[in-house]
DNA sequence: CTACACATGTAAACGGTTACATGATTAT
DNA sequence: ATAATCATGTAACCGTTTACATGTGTAG
């Protein structure tokens, strides 16, 4: 049970629909998890059945009607009894990483191409990140925000998250040079990142 | 389908045995992929059901007989057909992130004796694949195998896991000492890394 | 004779992904 | 009309984890 209390914690920021949620968890952000929008439609299901969250409905004239979520006193001391227990290590789980490990037995082109996919996918992370960075940390100073501001917890998960995005990049831009480089040492046609433009 | 294919990238560095991937697989190591043994036995016989991989048994005089793997040509077909095709992005997903993440509104105690454990732990594979690497790369310094060492793949991938262990160890050194930093303000009994000694 | 490392599995439960399904409203 | 965005779900499948299970040989 673990999307279980990222769905709680991502809810301690605001009031969130599950669209809403589904965005943040989805697309770009996910400095913390990461999940499709159809498991977050049952996760806060099974929460709010448990209690641990309270919906309310909001009438739109001008979208859908959508309901929103918060996170009940029972849901704060679910969280709070999962803060305290212990967590099992992280791991690196990457399909690339695979292929990589396998480079000088397969051909290199088409792993050449998809870390220049990665890196890209990467940088943009990185940019989003930053912003999301900046809008926390409004007129403070890094240094000032992390010592004073709040919340803080959203702002380091953020932190890690850019740093393994820039991480991710740098290692994806230097494997692809260096494979490329190989390549074209040992006589094959030196695929170029052309993006097909 | 994607423990398939790690299980068949580990095989190509040589012949090893179910309890000599399990090793290399969830202790230490597994710098692209990590594995339970009870899924890698199950991984290995579906494998060789396919004819991806042969096992042939090793009678030890002093040990326990073994069976030892190696990829078949149809092995190698498939992983080749796997580097080609396109990979999902990786992402993030970590107990303790979400604890940080929720850490405004919990006991910031336990989590920050969690980031403690988790910059030990990542020191210490830091350490590990420091070792892998200098075993690796022989007499050569880092820029020389690069360029012109073999295998790259693995060393490549390897490069990758111990950058986000130290990553991840910075992060986690830096979080702790932030959380520290402001419960001592708050006039809490500062909680400091007394490891129990 | 007990604990530990070596060695290999099976079965049930759980969590996550993929595919399928529906419907409202706004902009083109 | 049609596409795009908003909005919410269900069902089947698959991969992973947890618990259970067994047995050999070595060292203390």
């Amino acid at each position: 049970m673990s999307l279980r209390h990222a769905v709680l914690a991502a809810l301690l920021s605001g009031e969130y629909s599950g669209y809403e949620l589904a965005k943040a968890f989805d697309v770009g952000v996910a400095n913390f998890w990461y999940a499709r929008p159809q498991q977050l439609y049952l996760e806060l299901s099974k929460l709010e059945n448990d209690g641990l969250i309270s919906g309310r409905e909001v009438v739109q004239r001008t979208r859908p009607t959508k309901r929103l979520f918060v996170v009940t006193d029972a849901g704060l001391a679910e969280l709070a009894h999962f803060a305290a227990a212990v967590s099992k290590s992280s791991f690196i789980r990457d399909d690339l990483l695979v292929k990589v490990q396998a480079v000088d037995h397969v051909d290199a082109a088409p792993v050449i191409a998809q870390l220049d996919q990665r890196a890209a996918a990467a940088a943009a992370k990185v940019e989003i990140l930053d912003k999301i960075l900046r809008r926390l940390r409004g007129d403070l100073d890094e240094e000032t925000y992390l010592r004073h501001g709040s919340p803080i917890g959203p702002y380091l998960t953020c932190l890690r998250g850019r740093r393994f995005e820039q991480e991710h990049h740098d290692w994806s831009v230097r494997a692809a040079a260096l494979l490329r480089d190989r390549a074209t040492r040992n006589g094959h046609p030196a695929p170029t990142s052309d993006q097909s433009r």
